[in-house]
DNA sequence: TCGAATCGTAACAATAATAGTTACATGAAA
DNA sequence: TTTCATGTAACTATTATTGTTACGATTCGA
C-alpha cells in the first residue's frame, strides 16, 4: 500500500497559508503540494471541521488558517485528519481463536502501544510556529549558501 | 495498502514449531496461520538466512527452529524479515526543494525516529519464551473456564 | 441579473504494497 | 523410482491511498 502522506501535506499547506495573509485557493495549494485541488479540499475538510481553518466560496474565496501557529500542534492536525493508523505492521487476525496467536498479538500490542503513545506525545510537543522558525533558519542558510557558493 | 502481518505470522509459526519437537511442513504451518504454503516458504526464507530456523527437503523434511526460544527476541525476528517499514505515515516527497516542506519533514522525522527507536527497543526486550509462557497461562485459563463455565 | 470564481462531493481510475495462487524445478528419503 | 517436500518465478487478487472527472452549490463583482 502507499504510505499515508496527508499529515505531511496539510502541515505543508498550513505553513504556506500562514505565510500569506490572504485566503489561498485549492488550486494554489495544490500547486504548492504537487497534487490536485480536489485532494486538497478533501483533506482540508477535516481541518475545517476541527476549526483549524475556514474556507470561503466564490470570488476571493479559498482557505484561511483560523488560529495562530503557536496554538496548533502537529497532534492537533493529526487528530483533525481523523487519527489515521500510524503503523504499517499489524496482526494477521484481530480476534484469533488460537491461543498462541493471542499471545503473539498481545506481545506486539504492548510494544506498539508504547511507541504510538510516544509518537503522539511528540507530535503534541511541536507547535507549528516551531516549524515555521525552522523554515526561516533554512531560508537564511540557503541565501548564505547562494551568496558565498563559488561553484 | 494492506497491513504487513509477516512479523505476527512468523512469531506465530515459531511458537508452534517450538511446541512440536519435530520438523513442521509448510503445509502444516500454512494451516496454522490460515495462509498458503508458498507464503510460508517465502516468509520463512529470511529467518533461515538469519539462522533462526532450518529447512529440510524430501521425506521427513520441513521447518525446525534452530535456537532456544529464550535466545530469540521479537527484534531478532523483525530483523530477519529485513526490517520492513514500521510506519504507515510518511512524507509526500523525500527530497523536497521547498524549504517549508523540508522543515515539515524534519519535524515529522524527529518524532518518528524516537517512536521507532522505542518500538525496536521494546521488541528487543521480549524473548519468545516470554510469549510461550503467556500462551501457557492462557491455555490454563481456558481450561479453567471450560470446566467451570455453566453456559 | 449574469457570469466567473471557488468550494463540496460523489464516482471512478490509477498507483502501490501486501498476500495468495499456479507452475515447475530441485533435492531427499522410503 | 516414486513420493514428499522445499525453492522460486510469475502472475493474480486484495486493499489503502492518491489522482481525476464531472457536476452541483455558493459567492462576488460587473
Amino acid at each position: 500500500m502507499k504510505k499515508n502522506s496527508r499529515l505531511s501535506a496539510v502541515l505543508h499547506a498550513l505553513l504556506h497559508m500562514a505565510e500569506r495573509h490572504a485566503p489561498m485557493t485549492s488550486d494554489e495549494l495544490a500547486a504548492c503540494l504537487s497534487t490536485n485541488p480536489v485532494v486538497v479540499r478533501r483533506t482540508m475538510a477535516g481541518l475545517r471541521e476541527a476549526g483549524l481553518v475556514s474556507s470561503g466560496r466564490g470570488h476571493g474565496g479559498g482557505w484561511t488558517i483560523s488560529r495562530d501557529l503557536s496554538t496548533i500542534t502537529m497532534r492537533d492536525v493529526y487528530s483533525a485528519l481523523g487519527e489515521p493508523m500510524l503503523f504499517q505492521i499489524g496482526h494477521a487476525e484481530e480476534m484469533p481463536g488460537c491461543l498462541v496467536e493471542q499471545a503473539v498479538n498481545h506481545a506486539l500490542d504492548d510494544a506498539m502501544r508504547d511507541a504510538e503513545a510516544l509518537l503522539v506525545a511528540r507530535l503534541g510537543e511541536v507547535t507549528l510556529d516551531i516549524i515555521a522558525a525552522d523554515f526561516i533558519t533554512r531560508a537564511k542558510a540557503r541565501k548564505l549558501t547562494l551568496s558565498t557558493d563559488t561553484t
